[in-house]
DNA sequence: GGCACGTTGGAAAGCGTTTGCCCACCACGG
DNA sequence: CCGTGGTGGGCAAACGCTTTCCAACGTGCC
């Protein structure tokens, strides 16, 4: 067998007796109507030479390609990447080839995965991740280059804070924050100290407002709040949780601003003895899986992770695209469980 | 300001005074070389336009594009979720567009991947994740289609067992299990069970021989090792703990031939009131980072997932191409935490 | 029976690049 | 002075599709 030149629509026309245009109408959707006797024609043309549209070329020809854009902080993150499990889902089941770009939480390299969806025709875009409250200008740049993508007939759908083009879906990081802070005082807790992100991340800094709402609600001093910041990761979570071991009294509870955050500060307190919840409490916020299981399993704020990847990638590939962007807020869940207790007595 | 069609390389033609063909070649590499004065011309003429070459056209005249397809078996899993992040790095330091594939551990589905990233005609495809030694069929179609994806221009590396087309980066899954054998049965096992995937899940069968081998060597009764099978990943090694924790005796020490397995099996476990590592032992493998931090720390074998990332997509991404396909085998180190200890006495 | 109009097929012009081929030009050797 | 070979620019043909535009062919209406 000669190495054979992939069937092209060229082939297909030809063998079914049809012009290119013909054939091109009846295989791929069009808003023209052809014969249906010359249509069966050609698919039966199309099944026999085993014809499979290029899909390089229909995006030359269309202006825009079946890829789909999915940009996160960090893919190696279980917060991520189980969103990405959901966005990916919905891409293959519509047959779209999902593309990842990780900024690694620089807002620069997350304009240029912007931009470089944009070169790529893609036809719409998932961002996940908080934006920086304390950089407005890079905000700025990030929604002129979204209004560009969907210029080009892109769709935006955005995992985060409300603010930039197309449509949004957020977690109820304030919501959920206030009625964790209001079960952890109902567990009697008055003293209690926050594991933060870095100032001017935006989740972290509604988490934190919501918080606090909901301590100074059931009548807790706000200004006995403490603030550690680190940066929003594991490893931020850890130094903050050394810290707080060194110089724990009269803290009872911990609130870690995210699951893998708390997780550090759990691994920390751990090492030098500090026991939770015996000695304090802790909780974090997202309900990434794999903290169900551990020992102690983490009270959290939970919030739908992979079904959230999967109604993003829904909005922004539905069609038709609906007039308005739209504005989803996805209820947050406290669950309470072993690493939380009432403060030790005394 | 009038909305401005993007500029082509005409445009930047035009303003230099040259013809396309000279453009294109100053422009993007080409074997033909420019006179240095007319580059030069080029250039600044792309410059001050701002030109970007468009992806899509280059990849529609030069048969390749700029993407490079990621496959994993689930992107919520650690395991696959730190090799991406490796990957992830490469790509985008060498401004690849990454595209992430997820097949749900269905053969058929990675085979259609294949197909598609070859559609996109995507330059190169790492491959992860195991094979199954008892669907040689599925195995065959799949090498025929990489082959096809190889045959025009794109370049394949799996990480996984040896047998594919391509370059092969194989973690040292047997070597692994063997050394874990060996530093289980030093601790004084001598009763053991392991928590394996379901037969023919390569990955799962190589630890289970290398195990054997282990504790063949240790002079412990191969016999005696009870091998429990079940999904391979978390609710697998739950459902298999469980089963245990009902029927334990003599069992001392688990192992659960991955750490995500070894989690959930952990989890049944305790829930069923039986200590870890007090009334059993239990080691994993891969050593994903979140189980560092749990309680008790889950000893096991440590490969280094996010530079295996790296390592498969730079080989994949590497110019020019080795005339030998490559394969190269990673070492596995065992590490031992606190989750295994010695028996009890009695 | 003629005319306007709605349908539907086909020719061809894109889409934005790369590249094969021809040709002009120059340097050099005979 | 002419032939020869090497260098490098430009034309135009791909690449494989979509879509515009035109023409042909009914149909229905007056």
């Amino acid at each position: 067998m000669t190495t054979s030149r992939p069937v092209t629509l060229a082939d297909v026309a030809r063998q079914a007796g049809v012009s290119l245009a013909t054939a091109s109408r009846a295989l791929n959707g069009s808003a023209r109507v052809v014969r249906p006797d010359l249509a069966e024609r050609v698919c039966a043309a199309a099944a026999e030479l085993g014809y499979v549209p290029d899909p390089v070329a229909q995006s030359l020809a269309r202006k825009s390609s079946n890829l789909v854009g999915l940009i996160v902080h960090d893919i190696a993150d279980p917060f991520f990447s189980s969103i990405a499990a959901g966005a990916m889902r919905v891409a293959d089941e519509m047959d779209m080839v999902l593309t990842l770009g990780a900024t690694g939480r620089d807002p620069r390299r997350e304009i240029a995965l912007v931009t470089t969806m944009k070169l790529q025709r893609a036809r719409a875009l998932v961002l996940v991740g908080s934006r920086l409250t304390d950089d407005p200008e890079a905000e700025q740049r990030l929604a002129t280059e979204l209004e560009a993508f969907a210029a080009n007939g892109g769709r935006v759908c955005s995992v985060r804070q409300p603010g930039l083009p197309g449509d949004v879906l957020q977690p109820d990081n304030r919501g959920g924050a206030r009625e964790l802070a209001a079960a952890l005082a109902g567990l009697g807790h008055r003293h209690v100290a926050v594991i933060a992100g870095p100032e001017g991340v935006a989740t972290s800094e509604d988490r934190l407002a919501g918080f606090r709402e909901g301590l100074a609600a059931a009548g807790v001093d706000p200004g006995s709040i403490r603030v550690h910041r680190g940066r929003f990761d594991r490893d931020g979570g850890y130094a903050a949780g050394a810290e707080l071991a060194a110089d724990l009294s009269p803290t009872t509870c911990v609130f870690a601003l995210s699951d893998v955050m708390a997780m550090g500060a759990v691994a920390a307190l751990r090492e030098r003895g500090v026991s939770v919840p015996d000695d304090v409490s802790v909780a974090g916020f997202d309900d990434i899986p794999t903290l169900r299981d551990t020992v102690p399993a983490l009270s959290t704020v939970r919030i739908p992770l992979e079904s959230i990847g999967e109604r993003a990638a829904r909005m922004a590939l539905e069609n038709p695209a609906p007039e308005e962007p739209r504005h989803v807020v996805i209820p947050a869940e406290v669950v309470l469980r072993a690493s939380t207790a009432p403060p030790r007595a005394g």
